[in-house]
RNA sequence: GGCCGCGUAGCUCAAUUGGGAGAGCAGCUGACUCUUAAUCAGCGGGUUGGGGGUUCGAGUCCCUCCGCGGUCACCA
């Protein structure tokens, strides 16, 4: 509801405005339009004419960027979904009365449309000789500053619209963010994979290590989860007879928000029968090496003082000799949770008490090795016990066939070769039970169904998953991940009269 | 959640050791028939994020709350 008593002078001005067009008529905010062209397509119909005498007659619709009023005459662009494009409104040519209408009731933000024949001006700017226009919208809040745009972050995260509508390199961003999407898509669809979609609303989540949300259905009268992976039902649908399966979607994790991270972020799931880790990683490989080609022409992209090479084949380390190179120590040589504290100490490094020796291998890779990891790399061959639902290599059962993919000291994927023994993903998933009972909050809770459904048989199969923001930040070189989700989750912010004194 | 920083007009930003809240853009009025960050003349516009405190006096110092950014913890 609009209070017209707290309405700014900017805000009354364009009201004002809006009502002086009803009573001549004129509904600002009318029903359609009738574009012929764009911006760009009006300029290209000029060009192409035989002469200027031949000039085409086109109707533009876009967005008022600029208005130089100079009395008798008036310059003004607009923008559009294909950039920009100058009118020349003209006493002469309109009238009085449409002259005036445009002079006095135009403002930047509005949007409009304007007819007429293209022609050049004195400087030689393809230009529309505006013969009639028509408001398609009256703005009542002003654009943010000509030149400058609007930089306030916090601003342009909470009014990404105008955001969108004053920096056109953020329309840029997330522009090749949608093709990056698509390559990946068209890349998937031609490698036999269907695309599914699997529940977001779970009575159990799993298939990540993450505290969910909660929600709760009224009819059913019983909570449920938003996911935190789709891994678990897409293995179903392996189970079922589909081979090749991928989902785009989002995941939701319980916490809290960095550069990096986001309560809800956007995945690619990606699930093959008869297949390994191995056939992931060259998966990985030739996806991004073509989503690369797809979207920007280059394997080659620039991050921060880096480039970032996608052409395959990327390293394969594996995690023991990962962390060996990094720290001195052998993973393999302190296969007890004391052994490796142990050593850790010995050699003065600093990482977090971990409760395991799964997760104490986990933080020393995190601290000492992951932020070395600038061009795409494989990392492969993880601890058993954080790893619950991958299968262990044959001649060493406490290590499984996983490996992540760390691109500008960032995880980007993870994958394994996936565990399709019931009996083996029931003693897991219990062993999570004993974390959790411990204290791992994030620990895999049991899944009865899942383990169900590999009890009629799910074929061997590789698996991986995707961080879809991650990718889109290094495709559009930004470092912080708020710049490429649209609306990024932010606190609601409070109106101060109300709780005042409720703080405590 | 911890630590550091920031919050001034619609937007972009100033304001000396604590001393009369300012500029540009935008807006309003007027001039101007080829401008393009148009130009020129004049005018208006503020809960300095909210609340409290110290002081003769607070945008500035202190406390507290809110929001945002960075960083640490966790993760794709």
């Amino acid at each position: 509801m609009v209070d017209l008593n707290q309405l700014n002078e900017y805000q009354r001005n364009r009201l004002e405005k809006a009502e002086r067009l009803r009573e001549q008529g004129i509904d600002p905010y009318p029903l359609r339009t009738q574009r012929t062209h764009t911006s760009r397509e009006a300029i290209q119909a000029l060009e192409e004419a035989p002469s200027e005498d031949d000039a085409p007659r086109v109707v533009v619709a876009g967005r008022l960027v600029a208005l130089r009023v100079m009395g008798k005459v008036t310059f003004a662009h607009i923008e559009d979904r294909d950039g920009r494009v100058q009118l020349f409104f003209q006493l002469n040519t309109l009238g009085e009365e449409a002259y005036t209408r445009a002079k006095k009731l135009l403002d930047l933000g509005d949007i409009i449309e304007a007819e007429g024949h293209m022609f050049r001006t004195r400087t030689g700017e393809p230009t529309v000789r505006v013969e009639a226009w028509r408001m398609l919208a009256k703005a009542l809040n002003p654009p943010p500053e000509k030149w400058h745009g609007l930089s306030d972050v916090e601003q342009r995260y909470r009014y990404r619209y105008v955001d969108l509508m004053s920096n056109p390199d953020v329309r840029r961003i997330f522009e090749t963010r949608s093709r990056m999407i698509r390559a990946v898509r068209r890349f998937m669809d031609a490698h036999g994979f269907l695309e599914v979609e699997t529940p977001i609303l779970q009575p159990v989540y799993g298939g990540a290590e993450a505290e969910p949300f909660v929600t709760h259905h009224n009819w059913a009268k019983r909570d449920l989860y938003l996911r935190i992976a789709p891994e678990l039902y897409l293995k179903r649908l392996l189970v079922g007879g589909f081979e090749r399966v991928y989902e785009i979607g989002k995941n939701f994790r319980n916490e809290g928000v960095s550069t990096k991270h986001n309560p809800e972020h956007t995945a690619m799931e990606a699930y093959q029968a008869y297949a390994d880790y191995n056939d992931m990683m060259n998966l990985a490989e030739q996806l991004w090496y073509h989503v690369a080609l797809d979207v920007h022409g280059t394997a080659q992209l620039p991050y921060g003082e880096q480039t970032l090479d996608f052409t395959p084949p990327w390293p394969r380390i594996t995690l023991r000799d990962a962390i060996l190179e990094r720290t001195g120590i052998d993973i393999d040589a302190a296969r007890t949770f004391d052994a490796l504290r142990d050593a850790i100490h010995e050699r003065g490094l600093r990482v977090d008490e971990k409760p395991t020796w799964g997760k104490l291998v986990d933080e020393l890779f995190s601290e000492y090795v992951e932020p070395h990891l600038i061009q795409p790399t494989f990392i492969i061959d993880y601890p058993r016990e954080i790893s619950p639902l991958a299968k262990q290599k044959p001649d060493d059962p406490d290590t499984v066939e996983r490996f992540e993919l760390f691109i500008a000291g960032m995880e980007v994927a993870n994958a394994f070769s996936e565990l399709n023994d019931p009996v083996e993903q029931e003693r897991r998933f219990e062993a999570q039970q004993a974390h959790r009972a411990a204290g791992d909050t994030e620990a895999h809770p049991m899944d009865e169904d899942f383990v169900n459904a590999l009890m009629y048989g799910m074929p061997p199969a590789g698996g991986i998953g995707f961080g879809i923001d991650r990718f889109a930040m290094i495709f559009t070189n930004q470092k912080s991940i708020r710049e490429v989700i649209l609306f990024p989750t932010l606190r609601e912010r409070q109106e101060h009269h109300e709780s005042e004194s409720e703080e405590t």
